[in-house]
RNA sequence: GAAUCAGUAGCUCAGUUGGAUAGAGCAACGGCCUUCUAAGCCGUGGGUCGGGGGUUCGAAUCCCUCCUGGUUCACCA
């Protein structure tokens, strides 16, 4: 039952309203002591010439009597509802109890295909914390439309390909070894692309030699093309360590290299529908009318771009899949560049171009200033992860020594700690790395959350055998107890608004919500010791706030241990 | 200079079709474990919502303007 729904129809009735107006003017007060939804009459002091207090008055005299409404007040301009409690938990929580983990799911995305290009690193460059937030926001916005019942398709659209693997061959032809490289990795390649940087900073020449060695690779020299794939299998290695330990899979690894032979045909289109020109002796997409620098598409040595690559993935996104939505998560500095390749989709005349959407998000620094692989100044990812998961282990071994499986848990609630910690501010919002936030376990965090899942868990494990036969929901009109009801009630409404938002913190912070009210239940009412009927009545809410907490952290790519 | 994103408590942030007294967490201080996990719960202090105009019965929210910070602006990605 829809009860604001169910509100706004009486109020139409009531005021002579259409159902969209009265359920655009119904709120839930932000004071609970106002009820369960407040009608605002200010709006309707002009239609009926009347003070609105007033016309509140009227409306509450000529409102229908309806069973599940307790009460209604007039508080100055507003009508508050109050809704018969016990009525309401019985609905809400039956509900609930029915669906289990499925509940929040819809099938409003059936049907619709939703390309999401997320994490993409560049190869040959350590994955950084900076990398962290791309790849969990990708990985939760492919749960959130699944569960709505999109069929997702999730891309690694890895930077393997352009002018660094030029500088990174050069710099090994110079200063590299098979050894070093066999032994040391992606560590050896960051170290002499390092070395790269400081010594083309004296001789420029060396960044003509790489674009050069570039221009190879596109024109499949096999020299280049041996190393090129070699410093690719060395990153895709460690990657996947990485991914391992976040849960985060893909369903494509198609980077920039994939579309090395597909670009051609797309420069020719540009060329057939005469977008493309010269300037300053490289090809652009001329965008002056819409007020944006121009578009580079081909180099004065006939290298490929960014640009030229990206609009070449987006028209094979297409043909291949068919898409409703292309995602593509990025950092917000890369705004002007998707800003400018839309705009070419756009002049090339397809109309979907306004299906492609570039999410962005806020930049990751350290307190000693911007991440920077060239200079050293970054925290790997696998460094961060280990941290927590150490830090984990040593809380339970203060807190909880016999527990079973403590290296399992230490890493799901470590781990679940980095990505919900990213999960949980807007992800426009810059941030500023400190292992202190990232490692403070208490307040509004992963842990917190999957601690309060494991305390549901652990009481349901005590309890045995559950009826949900003739539940008492009247022993559940407590404050808590509606608190929870109330927020389980929006949860569904919450992964939708986190899907059109493309904004995964709406869940993370309704889970907290939801665990707040539960611990603050759970602090005020016995269970296991309550009679039986209270008991089975609180074992209830357990039931729901454990399987929608549950399946919230799985949407984040979060884990919920049953013990902690 | 232009574009773009941001500015809410000491810190990190919620607050989105404009609504009643602007909310959390962290940090600080004070309570609560012989009772279902204290990674918890309860309480105290802490605010010119960057400034100024405007629209409105009503603005943190919409418009204008100014200030501050981040980022980007031709052959890197």
């Amino acid at each position: 039952m829809d009860f604001k729904l169910e509100v706004a129809k009486l109020l139409a009735k009531a005021a002579d309203l259409s159902l969209e107006d009265a359920l655009s003017t119904v709120e839930i007060p932000a004071n609970k002591a106002m009820g369960d939804f407040a009608f605002p009459c200010f709006r309707l002091a002009k239609v009926f010439r009347k003070a609105p207090p007033m016309i509140a008055q009227e409306i509450v005299e000529k409102l229908d009597k309806s069973e599940f409404i307790e009460d209604v007040q007039v508080v100055g301009a507003y009508v508050n509802f109050f809704i018969h409690k016990g009525f309401y938990v019985q609905q809400i929580l039956s509900m609930v109890l029915e669906e289990k983990e499925s509940y929040g799911k819809s099938t409003i995305g059936n049907g619709k295909t939703i390309v999401i290009d997320y994490s993409s690193p560049n190869i040959a460059k350590p994955f950084h914390v900076g990398h962290l937030r791309s790849t969990v926001i990708g990985n939760a916005i492919y749960k959130i439309h699944e569960e709505l019942g999109y069929h997702c398709v999730g891309i690694n659209h890895l930077g393997d390909w352009g002018t660094q693997f030029g500088k990174l061959i050069v710099a090994y032809r110079n200063w590299g070894s098979k050894e070093a490289v066999e032994s040391n990795g992606i560590q050896e390649l960051m170290r002499i692309y390092v070395k790269f940087h400081d010594e083309a900073e004296k001789n420029s020449a060396l960044d003509d030699e790489a674009r050069l060695w570039f221009v190879k690779m596109q024109e499949g020299d096999e020299e280049a093309l041996t190393l090129w794939k070699w410093f690719y299998e060395i990153s895709i290695k460690e990657f996947d360590r990485v991914y391992e330990m976040l849960g985060v899979k893909f369903d494509a690894y198609t980077g920039e290299s994939f579309y090395n032979d597909k670009m051609a045909p797309v420069v020719e289109e540009l060329k057939e529908k005469n977008i493309l020109k010269e300037s300053e002796g490289a090809m652009i997409v001329d965008l002056e009318d819409n007020n944006m620098p121009p578009c580079l598409i081909i180099r004065k040595d006939g290298g490929t771009l960014y640009a030229t690559r990206d609009i070449t993935a987006a028209l094979y996104r297409k043909k291949t899949y068919d898409f409703d939505k292309c995602i593509i998560l990025t950092a917000l500095d890369q705004n002007l560049h998707f800003a400018q390749f839309f705009e070419v989709i756009h002049k090339m005349g397809y109309d979907w171009y306004k299906d492609l959407i570039h999410v962005p998000f806020g930049l990751v620094s350290l307190d000693s200033g911007k991440l920077s692989t060239r200079h050293g100044n970054v925290v790997l990812m696998e460094d961060l992860l280990h941290q927590a998961i150490g830090e984990t282990k040593k809380i339970i071994e203060e807190k909880n020594p016999s527990l079973e499986n403590k290296e399992l848990v230490s890493e799901q609630v470590g781990i679940g700690a980095i990505i919900f910690n990213d999960l949980y501010n807007g992800r426009i919002k810059d941030v500023v790395f400190s292992w202190e936030r990232m490692l403070n376990f208490d307040g509004e965090t992963g842990p917190y959350v999957q601690y309060t899942h494991a305390r549901a868990c652990s009481i349901l494990k005590r309890a045995g055998e559950i009826s949900f036969e003739n539940i008492q929901y009247d022993f559940l009109t407590d404050e808590a107890s509606l608190d929870i009801c109330k927020l389980l009630e929006a949860y569904p409404e919450k992964i939708k608004d986190a899907a059109n938002r493309l904004e995964p913190s709406i869940v993370t912070r309704h889970l907290v919500a939801i665990a707040q009210a539960f611990n603050k239940f759970y602090h005020d009412n016995p269970i296991l010791s309550s009679e039986e009927d209270v008991r089975q009545a609180r074992l209830a809410i357990v039931v729901a706030v454990k399987a929608v907490m549950k399946e919230g952290l799985r949407l984040l790519g979060i884990d919920a241990p049953e013990q902690m």
